[in-house]
DNA sequence: GAAATTTCCCAAAGCGCTTTGAACCATTTC
DNA sequence: GAAATGGTTCAAAGCGCTTTGGGAAATTTC
């Protein structure tokens, strides 16, 4: 069925069953009501092939997911930031269209979503530092948001971030007020902005208090429960041990967990651990109290709000970047407590 | 620049410029060079949308992912499918479209797909007992693969699943032969038809050996770490604790450590714990030695095989169903011991 | 050398919609 | 009663491609 077909049924031209069913004034509600049983009766939908040729925008964002050859880790909190973004779009009509390329082949997924016009704007993910992505999205001159920044790219592209830098001096500093000294990091990869903010504010923290970083209490590895456990084990087995983790996400808070209480240590008592957590559907931090202390931030409500921003950049080409700066709670969980005396 | 601008540009009719672009053999070798340098150096490449109105074809695959609107959990196993799907589909040329809706919504979109010719095949996930999306999707004519089974439906639709009742069955006999009596059940909602055929493995299992299988050591609920970690808090409380764990989630397993470990109890030796381990690429059950025994298979081989076949069935329609059973390896782990005397 | 074939290219139709510009009819205004 | 107005409707153009049905030039065949 296509809108030649219901048109002559009704005996209307295509002109009015299309406007009929567009919603627009210069049609009788008579035969408006006429139209739109028969498109019901006809199970009829416009076609969004011919739709978008006609009206030049085709009604899907491109999310380009980039699988770096070398290690293959699909990012975990990327099912929750979609499921955000999916919302956002469903209840606008606009489609998400992903595309899942080798991280060397990313910048042509872009180039291409914009040249053959498959999308009328792009989410971007993962941002490292210095990304070449924002250079090469403004050349394009598609609307695109950013989830996360690039390095301190100051130009004016639109953004939702959460506050890495404060989050984790926040929360070193809580660590530090509980007397805790020996603070290790376990982080995700230094290149991807988030990471490299993270540990500029725990080092800030140190700083503060004059408290030396040491090396051998930080990591800098994708974020898997084993590289966290790897980590925090041979952390534990130093004859200085952290007394305190700062981990960068849940799931690698689980490998430390695991790390500590294989070494036979208390969470919360011996050891202290504070995670950053994205508040995952499927990794709840508990209900009523929190099993990790936690800086926490819902990467799906980021979701949704980088998808409202990319649907306001294309109704209204003309408004000016958003830039959302997101604070984080400090949640306060079972997992921290004053630095044991003995190590103090 | 589209492609009346490029003939034009070229001397040529766009009726030669497109066979030359798209391989056609009636077009000679010195056109073609000379057209395919043009549209490289004009960053040409045909419009997508102008294509498919063209062809009929949207040279897209639709995956509809339901949120439930009651627990709001977005599946973590679907990030790593995606990602295999993906695979095949950039490989090909073809784009993933995702559609994030209510599951009461869900069969509407599948329709709105259909009529909206906006892919030109469906991949369904989480099927159901009874699905009524398989009877949907048959009426709708769009070709579609099923990552897993609806139930006893013998129609014929393609479907990649792997031997849930076997892999089940093999690991309750393991863990059987280990000696052990009181084999607890953890699983996801049994109206998933995964989950279903899980139960009925280890109950098939437990009744050959004539043990009894007991309701209170028996869960069914979505696969977050919380509530698999609080089923087994409660059955390890019980007078008759299970000696014995089956998970059928990497992440529930991770909940049953975590509740096993607080008990003060032995993981591999107190208690037992068999997981099914989806691969996925941020829980890799250990390098060398496995950490859980597990019943695994690769979720994201499976999405690329889906994707496979939907592929198959795009270019070749008569195709007949394809149905693929995968087994599941029994990876022998740490989390696995002989019952504890005391206990049997 | 003429006829038949092959090679290469083109004009135009068509995919199914939206949107422009014009036309028709029924009211209202003067 | 003629002119202006407003509410409805329509025919046709156009979005940018692919593909059909030829047709001219080059090559081969007899």
């Amino acid at each position: 069925m296509n809108l030649k077909e219901l048109s002559s049924l009704l005996g209307l031209s295509q002109t009015t069953v299309s406007r009929a069913l567009n919603g627009y004034p210069e049609v009788s509600e008579a035969t408006r009501q006429k139209v739109m049983a028969a498109a019901k009766k006809y199970n009829y939908a416009p076609s969004s092939r011919a739709r978008s040729l006609a009206t030049g925008r085709s009604m899907a964002i491109g999310h380009v997911i980039p699988i770096s050859s070398k290690h293959e880790m699909v990012n975990p909190i990327f099912a929750d930031f979609i499921a955000g973004a999916g919302e956002t779009y469903s209840r606008s009509g606009y489609d998400m269209l992903l595309s899942v390329v080798n991280d060397e082949d990313e910048e042509a997924a872009y180039r291409e979503m914009a040249t053959k016009g498959s999308v009328d704007g792009i989410i971007v993910h993962g941002p490292r530092e210095n990304d070449p992505r924002i250079e090469l999205l403004m050349e394009i001159g598609l609307p695109f948001v950013v989830h996360g920044r690039a390095g301190n790219d100051t130009r004016p592209y639109s953004w939702v971030d959460i506050n890495n830098g404060h989050s984790f001096r926040r929360a070193t500093d809580f660590l530090l007020d509980l007397g805790h000294r020996r603070i290790a990091l376990i982080n995700g990869i230094e290149s991807m902005d988030f990471a490299r903010r993270r540990r500029l504010g725990y080092e800030a923290a140190l700083a503060a208090r004059n408290v030396r970083p040491r090396p051998e209490l930080m990591s800098a590895q994708e974020m898997t429960e084993q590289n966290a456990y790897r980590s925090a084990r041979e952390m534990l087995a130093l004859p200085e041990a952290p007394t305190a983790f700062l981990v960068s996400s849940y799931i690698s808070a689980i490998g430390v967990r695991r790390a500590v209480s294989q070494a036979g240590l208390k969470i919360g008592k011996d050891v202290s651990i504070v995670t950053h957590d994205d508040d995952l559907s499927y990794l709840r931090n508990g209900d009523e109290i929190p099993m990790f202390t936690a800086t926490k931030s819902s990467v799906r409500a980021a979701g949704r709000r980088c998808a409202e921003i990319v649907l306001d950049h294309i109704a209204n080409p003309d408004l000016p970047p958003v830039q959302e700066l997101w604070e984080t709670d400090l949640t306060l969980g079972l997992s921290t407590g004053p630095a044991a005396k003995e190590f103090t």
